[in-house]
RNA sequence: GCUGCCAUAGCUCAGUGGUAGAGCACCUCCUUGGUAAGGAGGAGGUCGUGGGUUCAAGUCCCACUGGCAGCUCCA
């Protein structure tokens, strides 16, 4: 007699077992008509039609953009129906795997010839067909001797099903898209959508390699790519998407305004220009800013340190092949991947009393690390960068205190650069396993940084067993103007490095004794390349004023302003602003629009009227004419809105 | 690192086995102008590198390097 609690917390009682369509069909005729599944306890999301027999909350899933429920089921079935198309298509095709994932699905498998882009549009071809042909999703249920038997012969199917029955379901279930016996069929756990019909806004997206089960050694599988949304209007929007992150690509943005480059016989290390340096430069002197308003002290560490000291930190034996080394008079270096031993050497120098607790060392360390070449992405993920490096060297019990104020930091420097709270999403990562340290110490640690998230007035999730070996972390993901996540901030507990096996990091106590601190590893912006990246992407190259690279440009109508307008230029100059002058001879109009194109704040127009009264013609990036206005008031307007660091127009607001 | 795709002028790209092209940028000259391109001329190339096929290779084949996408990795 299951009691099915919806989510309005109404209860509806039913004599016998329903399905969800029936459950449904109770609350409303439109809404089964809707109805593409339901969601069972907030966890279990089941086919329409499958039976329920026990008392739970549900939730029925109609087909919506917005709602991730939906758009699992959604891709899920869509990538059953990519599969049947290649199947179609390509006879000899071995089916191994094809879940939903983030932006929609894939589906891994094995074709006798390579599946190419110029195949994609006949596979969705035959995937509209499917969905034309409304073919309804069957689920069908055999014994784990039945099923097998169903598999034999099929190396990934059969391993899928000795898998799922390892994992300890006793049955197997198979998905036929139409008549049972007839119509094309894969082995799947399931839910589906109730009929192909649902899963008219699909298409495939790309084709790349994989291994089964992601192993080197194992089969090599083409994984065809693929997404679905509830209607044409959600794909075209994800497309939109898609477009839009191919204008803000900071590779293409990055030659465009002159700010990198990265030469092709040394992959992986960026060369800053003029124009990208001084971006780069002004977030490390905002940081530093930063820093010394938060009680840290600035060091700096050397960048080789010799094979002894990587190995009481354990980083020969454990991160080895990601460090550059080298060698001299037969002693063995390494450049360093990371700061944090150099912080602790540095701590160690002197006796430390606990009235030196909490130690903020901080560093723009300067860090290489040996990244397999794949890896490498524009100036995101490269071999050579800067970290906004800190160690908080403290006790057990001020490690609390120091990650709430930690994140106050951090959420103020994020706002900074446009990203409010609701912008940051933070997960508490746990313990994993392995790992090192007692039971008790991960649960007071972890209550630590959960606490201290709460203090700051944030929120979390739990990340569980995403903690490193010795200890907790927080991470902190920004959420960019197009709704993309980059994780940059972390906060992490490690009590193993300063502890006597590694590096012995003590302090004398207030009963006289020598204890061992425990370490915070942090960094809000992470690697200053990839934050840049982030910002370029984000801003799509349109800096908020106080970041720009050329913050003004002032445009002579001809030669006779020339004078003035130097004047005014090296006034700005003088006052810190990155201003310059447009020399050229050219008509106004192709400086306006080179002023424009070169993504310049602000262009102040000097004509022979100008001149005369002191005053500028002013106009910004956007286009937006802004006056004529006397030129104190524009430099202080210019040094105002530096100041305040405001954020453009365009990004105020969420998205 | 693995798989697939890609590599032509500073940039964006065309060139489908038979004499290397366009637009923009650059240089020179003319033009001194009022808010997104004034005009004329010029220079610029070992077609990523190395091998092979062919009478002939930017073009076809192989290897390497780099880039892109994905995988994997990110103690």
């Amino acid at each position: 007699m299951p009691r099915i609690t919806l989510p309005d917390g109404k209860v509806l009682e039913f004599p016998q077992p329903v399905t969800g369509r029936q459950v449904a069909e109770a609350i409303g005729p439109g809404l089964a008509k809707k109805a593409i599944g339901v969601k069972l306890d907030d966890t279990e999301i089941r086919d329409l039609a499958r039976a329920i027999d026990r008392d739970c909350t549900l939730k029925i899933i109609t087909a919506k953009n917005d709602d991730p429920d939906a758009l699992y089921l959604l891709r899920h079935s869509a990538a059953h129906v990519l599969a049947e198309a290649i199947c179609a298509l390509h006879p000899g095709t071995k089916l191994a795997y094809g879940p939903p994932v983030d932006e929609g699905f894939f589906y891994d498998l094995r074709t006798p010839e390579p599946i190419r882009e110029e195949h994609f549009a006949a596979i969705e071809a035959k995937m509209q067909e499917i969905v034309a042909a409304d073919r309804p999703f069957v689920r069908c249920e055999f014994s784990a001797q039945e099923g097998l038997a169903r598999t034999e012969g099929d190396k990934y199917k059969r391993d899928n099903a000795e898998r799922a029955l390892a994992k300890g379901d006793d049955t197997l279930s198979f998905y036929v898209s139409g008549e049972p016996g007839r119509d094309w069929e894969d082995l799947c756990a399931g839910p589906h959508v109730p009929s192909t019909g649902w899963l008219k806004a699909s298409k495939v997206m790309s084709v790349a390699g994989a291994y089964w089960h992601g192993d080197q050694s194992s089969d090599q599988l083409t994984r065809v790519y693929g997404t679905c949304f509830a209607d044409d209007k959600g794909l075209k929007a994800h497309l939109h998407r898609i477009e839009e992150a191919k204008r803000r690509n900071h590779r293409k943005l990055g030659k465009e305004m002159d700010l990198f480059h990265v030469e092709e016989d040394n992959p992986g290390q960026v060369f800053w220009h003029p124009r990208g340096w001084a971006i780069y430069v002004t977030l490390m002197d905002y940081m530093r800013r930063k820093q010394v308003l938060n009680d840290y002290q600035e060091v700096h560490t050397p960048s080789v340190m010799s094979r002894v000291l990587w190995e009481k930190s354990g980083h020969w034996q454990n991160y080895r092949e990601n460090m550059f080394t080298t060698e001299s008079e037969k002693r063995d270096f390494a450049i360093k991947p990371m700061n944090c031993p150099g912080h602790i050497l540095l701590f160690k120098q002197g006796l430390k009393s606990y009235r030196d607790l909490p130690l903020r060392i901080a560093e723009f360390g300067s860090c290489c690390r040996n990244e397999p070449s794949g890896a490498l992405h524009g100036i995101m993920r490269v071999r050579g960068f800067v970290q906004d490096d800190a160690h908080i060297f403290c006790t057990e019990d001020q490690v609390e205190a120091e990650v709430a104020s930690f994140c106050r930091m951090l959420t103020e420097v994020y706002a900074d650069f446009g990203f409010g709270t609701d912008r940051i999403d933070i997960k508490l990562a746990t313990r994993p396993t392995p790992r090192i340290g007692d039971e008790a110490s991960w649960d007071r640690a972890e209550k630590a940084l959960g606490e201290a998230v709460k203090a700051a007035g944030l929120q979390y999730t739990i990340s569980p067993g995403e903690g490193a070996f010795y200890g907790p972390k927080l991470e902190f993901t920004l959420v960019d103007a197009i709704g993309r996540g980059w994780q940059c901030g972390t906060i992490q507990l490690d009590p193993n490095l300063p502890g006597k096996d590694r590096l012995d990091a003590t302090y004398v106590a207030e009963d006289g004794s020598r204890k061992n601190c425990v370490m915070l590893h942090r960094a809000i912006l992470g690697s200053l390349e990839r934050f840049l990246g982030i910002l370029i992407e984000h801003f799509e190259g349109k800096f908020p004023l106080w970041l720009a690279p050329e913050q003004v440009r002032i445009l002579p109508i001809s030669d006779d302003q020339m004078p003035p307008a130097r004047a005014l230029k090296d006034r700005l100059v003088a006052l810190g602003v990155r201003a310059t002058v447009d020399e050229q001879a050219g008509q106004l109009g192709a400086k306006v629009r080179e002023a424009r194109l070169a993504r310049v704040n602000y262009f102040a127009v000097i004509g022979g009227k100008e001149a005369e009264a002191g005053t500028v013609a002013l106009q910004n990036q956007a286009g937006e004419k802004l006056g004529t206005l006397p030129q104190d008031e524009f430099v202080a307007r210019i040094l105002a809105e530096i100041e305040a660091k405001t954020l453009p127009a365009s990004m105020i607001g969420s998205a």
